[in-house]
RNA sequence: GGCCCGUUCGUCUAGCGGUCCAGGACGCUGCCCUUUCACGGCAGAAACACGGGUUCGAUUCCCGUACGGGUCACCA
């Protein structure tokens, strides 16, 4: 009998969520969702020195935005294991570590950072690999292993700092089968002593993450591929505890589409596009990074491009609702290795999920956009005009940029298409503004009919007449049905556009 | 550098010993549609890192090399 899934994700809030960690986010929720569990979201803020004020609530805000909120714990329930954010629980943490010393499976250590500074540069400069805190150099070092009981309880009385250390066994192998990657083995003896607790009385991650993961019935830990060199250390605290240790799933890391190297919050907007899925403002420096939501996406497209980095479903389906995901979704199905992070497949799946919006929704989008820019046009057009731009955008924002002159008099002729005036165009546009003055209802399909007439009355071929009309009523050498487009204007506006142009181009 | 993980088109990937002179998608190129642009349709270029094994047979299994990534804090 199987427990009850129960996923958690542990973001630590130190700045702005990015879409890796998004990702990870997902895919948890997903797995959580798939087997009728449990998603968490448990705050990691052990480390004081790099709290960053309104990194939480970007959390919280960011997984709302797309859909993805946690069940249990900082932004969902508090179902009786919180608290859920570490520096609330620093009191339980103390038992704990105490467990384990009184059990021999951890010591207390004296050393000092710069002490311990010291032996790293002296290995280094000796030539030497890594120095590490380990079964061989923990003897020479200031710890309860090597010091005298009754020393060691004057230093602790005297108020002297130390740490808790793990007390790793000598040539022990550990194993652990990772859900991704199969069987993981490392010896202890290329492992070091981590510090469990810090001077500070502060857990560090290692240790709150398997007191919480433990205490919170977390059955699997899905993370980052960063996670995986300490995934043994968790094995051996598992182990020290005599606790069942959850299944792990290490996901492949997203990489930068350029340089080498994972996808970091630094590359901000370095790289032309954003890396968080929503807009930050640095406390700090007041700078702002740009966000997927700002940027123009929806939550669904957004969504559905971060899942398919890394993972498919072994079918050729490329385009799932969140609900589709979650029945889709295997951990099994997840590649071993990093994804180059591609934006222009993500502005893909933008465009198509803004094509799948029917005219009321587009309608609703682009007078959001509309108010935006501070442009208006009559509502009764709202949604002619919005499926029409619809296919050459691809964000809400496109909407409005791919026709400006739909909705304001051309300023200017572009140039290239200006080519295309002769000394026979101001005639023709009067011809046509003649014949468009004259009709009755000002409707696409009478706009049509009026200007074929015109052709075949002067033996004109399209090529001939189409661009100059054009380029009189928007200043453009291209863009949509020119008879849609008057409509829209209005039989008013049309006209005095094309007498514009023709006083303008004279 | 030590340790760990990985390696199929430019990119994301399918492939779990013969179905593969390797499939899909993004991007790219060409053609068609079209007054133009876009959309759409069609077509095309484009990959199994290398070397050894194992096997009747390797993209698929094993080993090595190369390359890539992660990690080596009293940070997570």
């Amino acid at each position: 009998m199987s427990s009850k899934v129960r996923v958690r994700f542990a973001p630590s809030p130190t700045g702005p969520l990015h879409i890796g960690g998004v990702r990870t986010a997902l895919y948890n929720y997903l797995f959580a969702k798939k087997h009728g569990g449990d998603f968490l979201l448990r705050i990691e803020d052990t480390d004081q020195t790099r709290y960053v004020p309104g990194a939480e609530d970007y959390i919280i805000e960011a997984l709302k935005w797309c859909g993805i909120s946690p069940d249990e714990g900082i932004g969902g329930e508090d179902r009786g294991n919180g608290p859920y954010r570490q520096s609330e629980r620093k009191p339980m943490y103390m038992d704990y570590v105490n467990e384990l010393v009184a059990n021999d499976k951890a010591y207390i250590a004296f050393d000092t950072a710069e002490e311990l500074d010291q032996m790293r540069e002296l290995a280094k400069a000796a030539g030497a690999a890594n120095w590490q805190y380990n079964y061989i150099t923990r003897g020479n070092m200031k710890n309860s292993l090597t010091l005298p009981k009754e020393e060691v309880e004057a230093k602790i009385a005297a108020g002297e700092p130390y740490v808790v250390r793990i007390k790793l066994p000598r040539d022990h192998e550990v194993r652990f089968e990772d859900i991704i990657r199969g069987w993981v083995s490392v010896n202890t003896n290329n492992m070091d002593d981590k510090v469990l607790m810090k001077a500070d009385g502060m857990p560090t991650y290692h240790l709150a993450n398997i007191v919480d993961d433990h205490l919170m019935e977390i059955t699997h830990v899905i993370r980052g591929e960063e996670w995986l060199p300490s995934a043994p250390l968790h094995i051996m605290l598992y182990e020290a505890f005599g606790w069942e240790s959850p299944s792990f799933a290490h996901l492949p890391l997203l990489l930068k589409p350029d340089g080498p190297g994972k996808l970091s919050k630094r590359d901000g907007d370095r790289l032309g596009f954003p890396v968080f899925p929503l807009e930050w403002t640095n406390p700090e420096t007041g700078d702002v990074a740009s966000g997927y939501r700002e940027f123009g996406f929806f939550p669904g497209s957004f969504l559905n491009m971060l899942a398919l980095l890394g993972w498919n479903p072994g079918t050729e389906q490329e385009v799932f609702s969140l609900e589709e995901l979650v029945q889709a979704f295997d951990l099994s199905k997840v590649s071993k290795s990093g994804a180059k992070f591609d934006f222009e497949k993500g502005k893909w799946f933008n465009q198509l999920y803004l094509r799948k919006l029917n005219e009321t929704e587009l309608a609703s989008l682009l007078k959001t956009e509309l108010d935006k820019a501070g442009y208006s046009i009559n509502e009764a057009h709202l949604g002619k005009v919005a499926t029409m731009m619809s296919e050459r955008a691809t964000f809400p924002q496109d909407l409005v940029n791919e026709g400006t002159y739909l909705f304001e008099r051309p300023s200017a002729y572009d140039e290239k298409a200006l080519k295309k005036w002769n000394d026979e165009s101001p005639a023709m546009v009067g011809d046509l503004i003649a014949r468009f003055d004259a009709l009755e209802n000002f409707t696409e399909a009478e706009i049509e009919a009026s200007f074929k007439a015109y052709l075949a009355e002067k033996e004109l071929g399209f090529g001939k007449v189409g661009p100059v009309f054009r380029l009189a009523v928007t200043g453009m050498g291209m863009g949509p049905s020119m008879f849609t487009i008057c409509e829209v204007l209005g039989k008013k506006e049309t006209l005095a556009r094309m007498n514009a142009a023709v006083e303008a181009l004279a």
